[in-house]
DNA sequence: GCCGAAATTGAAAACAGTTTTCGTAATCCA
DNA sequence: TGGATTACGAAAACTGTTTTCAATTTCGGC
């Protein structure tokens, strides 16, 4: 039931039907294909998760290390633009990246002990939030659910949950 | 059904029994009264909504003008964590701090036309959480559901909706 | 291919919100 | 009331991100 995703492996037809779509999206706007933009995309598009600048900028560095934090973060706002990739911050301070092979929309648990993220979706869930809003009169654009707690079968959660206490949400 | 709450006019004696409170946690801590916290923590209890620092800083200086940031941001992390006020991000980038009269969690709808917060509280979606929690052996220690949108009976907010489409999120 | 306007890059500076430092002042218990 | 301890405030430091600016690259038209 609900079941969480698993986090796939790139797969490499999609990679390259984004990497694509965002030559397009590129054109569309009047913008210069660069080096340095294949190289940030195709890198980005090659790893999964929520990935940070700092992260992606290892990655791409190996491509080219003379590709700076500029260019990253310019790069990141237009694959924001273009649709194909979400921000997301998971309250430390850090923004977040990551592009989806599906485009649904999902909703996330983040274990305080260990960091892992795991994503669900329940219909359920997105039509009570449509209801309620309703009741209000409100529209909803956009929303984030986040549950912050920790795995229970992992026994180093519960281990170190024991002694830290909930672990302090940084910013 | 399942109404917004409306944001109460700080009662008095609420204010008091929470400045009686913090009294009692700085004692507890070991730490020391002062002018400059007693100051800050009166003015905050007696304003409502989700307040920023500069907000709260504004109003402290009203009473002192000599008082700064530090201590303003010092008190507000004392505050919090004395259990008497959480910290809220809806991300605009500031810090957003509440002291609600009642200890019960709520979420939020965040108007992203005319910056409105209505506050609301759901037993079936909290509910919901739990069992999706369960389901993925994940134990809940706290969410965070906010909705992003437009007051759907504010002309302004639904005139404004249509030329400036979705507005940026930034933080 | 070459020109040149327009876009892009990268290093460094600027920024914004927040935290820390450090010298001075206030608190409060023995 | 002495004096160890805690707090204050201004300014500096910090962090993640954005902007600046001079130099480089792109690309449509010749
Ligand atoms: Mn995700
Ligand atoms: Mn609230
Ligand atoms: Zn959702
Ligand atoms: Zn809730």
């Amino acid at each position: 039931m609900v079941p969480v995703k698993k986090l796939r492996e790139p797969d490499e037809n999609l990679v390259r039907q984004k990497e694509a779509a965002f030559a397009d999206f590129i054109q569309r706007k009047g913008l210069k294909t660069t080096r340095q933009r294949n190289t940030i995309i195709s890198t980005f598009f090659r790893l999964r998760g929520h990935i940070s600048v700092e992260e992606l900028l290892n990655q791409v560095k190996q491509a080219n290390p003379r590709i700076g934090y500029a260019t990253v973060y310019r790069t990141l706002h237009l694959l924001v633009e273009s649709g194909l990739v979400e921000e997301r911050r998971f309250g430390d301070g850090l923004a977040r990246y990551e592009g989806h092979s599906d485009v649904e929309h999902h909703d996330h648990m983040i274990c305080l002990e260990c960091g892992e993220i795991f994503e669900f979706f329940n219909p359920r869930l997105e039509a009570l939030q449509e209801s309620l809003a309703e009741e209000n009169n409100f529209q909803i654009f956009r929303h984030r659910l986040e549950l912050y707690g920790a795995c229970k079968d992992k026994e180093a959660c519960q281990r170190r949950k024991s002694r830290s206490s909930v672990a302090a949400q940084a910013e």
